[in-house]
DNA sequence: TTGAGACATACGTTAATTCATATATACTAA
DNA sequence: TTAGTATATATGAATTAACGTATGTCTCAA
């Protein structure tokens, strides 16, 4: 991450920020999962994750034909800081994308980094 | 504050985050004082303070020919908190700005609120 | 090797933000 | 009053960001 104005560009769209809200949450997910629990098409949260992933604030990782979303744990702690704490007092923010989400079926097993 | 997108919105432009991190490590700012430190011309730092008043980031009060700006006490405890560990953090990204402002001479005074 | 699902990106358009300049308002001091 | 300083806002132009659609790549399974 560049600065901490790009950092917190990278929060200020409502797609991106509750990616990012999501993924804190459950540690892990993909693209699919994501498009489905935030109701929006498929390329628009794509583009959005992308640019997450260009200013290192997402990893990402393939695992068959799915691509999982993670934070970086390399983001200074602050960041990680901030993130937690809008995680923590903003769930109202999210519940509807939680429901989404948990009622999702079909969902993407996730396979352990290594065998 | 409406929700965390438009508090973000807030934080993702340099002007902007520049005045809120100065004000909140010196309580309060005036605009002649943030328009020296960070460099900019005055219509453009009174433009972002307005969006920030208006966000409710910001409060204002007039004294004399000055207005000084403060962290609205009213925020969210989690709002405060990413304030907090982005000024304790981000202390490389202001330090022109505090120079500048520290060097600045005929600082307007500040007078108790009330007498 | 073909088809289908998951994901990424390119392209042209639209919308939102930011800007500099000009000007208005508020206050102070003469 | 008038002049001067501090601040706010209006306006139109310029820049940036976001969008939908179309299409490309990758993987798996048949």
């Amino acid at each position: 991450m560049k600065n901490p104005v790009q950092f917190y560009k990278c929060l200020a769209d409502e797609t991106r920020l509750r990616c990012l809200l999501l993924i804190a949450q459950e540690e892990e997910l993909c693209v699919c999962e994501l498009t489905q629990a935030i109701d929006e098409i498929q390329p628009k949260v794509s583009r959005h994750l992308a640019q997450l992933r260009k200013c290192e604030l997402l990893l990402d990782r393939r695992q068959g034909q799915w691509v999982f979303y993670r934070i970086n744990p390399a983001l200074p702690d602050w960041a990680k800081a901030v993130l937690a704490a809008t995680l923590a007092s903003n769930q109202p923010f999210l519940v509807k994308n939680m429901n989404r989400l948990n009622k999702m079926g079909d969902r993407p097993a996730r396979a352990q980094a290594c065998c």
